[in-house]
DNA sequence: CATGATGTAAAACGAACGTTTTACACCTTC
DNA sequence: GAAGGTGTAAAACGTTCGTTTTACATCATG
């Protein structure tokens, strides 16, 4: 295993179980298994590797939302945090810990969403067979809100999200 | 105005601008325009002013959310978004940041979480004329999400979640 | 006028932060 | 076999962290 993408998995995992700002250097060279100078030499620097960490998580999640229908599109967020567990978006919470401030952030983060919000509205027009601006934005708002219950009321907020969508697909089309 | 309230408004905003552990207490004490030793006697530690401003913003959200309507819950938090912002649920945020391992921390969003539940609940059957414990689920979910969406889509994301919810109660009313 | 509570200003605490440096080992490859 | 790239181990950099302490001012109440 190349060691960028093992700093990169290690630092994912930290981040997201215990935060950003709250993760030190020394956890994520001992986690990653490497010296700190080969730690810089691969990410230059902290706020780097965060943006490293999300443009990796933004490849792979997105790749998971490679559907055809609206309820695939949750189904693959039930996989999603079946198999990842759900500690929230780590999108927003790197702008959250860092105001906004960082550039290189903020701009992974930017990446991400509008990728996301694409890829929803592509995935709303595949399924019913027009476009619908409107309704796609409704089907994002379940999405970041299971993803966002989820964190105190467990998996089952993204079936209920999903049959949600369900109605509003369902009404869209009659 | 009162001290701690002073220190408890100044901080509500520090962490929610910049994160919980990135705002420092030479920050809070500075803008709460009092000595550090001021600030520890009346918090404690970062920990339980975090846990105060929790408590404190759990009165202040859930005074807003006394309402009848599903349709005005949303309204509520469009007058929320409107008055304070929008940098995401601060009580999600600090179960984040800390890795839910500040037992004062946790405990105090496990509380708000659960009024909110319960408020929520309650409002859906009100308006309802009946128990609906699954669309009252529904109707969480797009609170939460709009509360996260409107992060990068605007105040819009608000009105988009109440016109869905709008949707869903009529389709449980008929 | 003494007392005790409540405040400020500022220095100090040790620990942890992100980052850089020094010294050294192991490989290829010309 | 010298060179250069890539790695480790560990100390050190100066800064900032959360917290405590020291020294002093203010002011109501006995």
């Amino acid at each position: 295993m190349d060691l960028t993408t093992k700093l990169i998995t290690a630092a994912e995992k930290l981040f997201d179980r215990h935060g950003y700002m709250a993760t030190g250097m020394d956890r994520l060279t001992e986690a990653a298994g490497m010296s700190s100078r080969t730690l810089y030499k691969h990410a230059g620097s902290k706020a780097q590797l965060m943006a490293l960490v999300l443009t990796e998580r933004d490849r792979r999640f997105m790749a998971r939302l490679e559907v055809k229908s609206v309820d695939a599109l949750f189904a693959a967020l039930e996989d999603w945090v079946r198999v990842e567990g759900t500690h929230g978006c780590l999108f927003l919470r790197s702008l959250a810990e860092t105001g906004g401030d960082t550039p290189e952030i903020a701009q992974a983060v930017a990446a991400h969403k509008a990728a996301f919000r694409q890829r929803v509205s592509d995935v709303v027009a595949a399924d019913l067979g027009r476009e619908a601006p409107e309704l796609a934005e409704q089907i994002l708002i379940l999405f970041e809100g299971a993803t966002q219950a989820a964190l105190y009321r467990g998996a089952g907020a993204v079936s209920t999200a999903r049959s949600a969508a369900a109605i509003l697909m369902s009404g869209a089309r009659s």
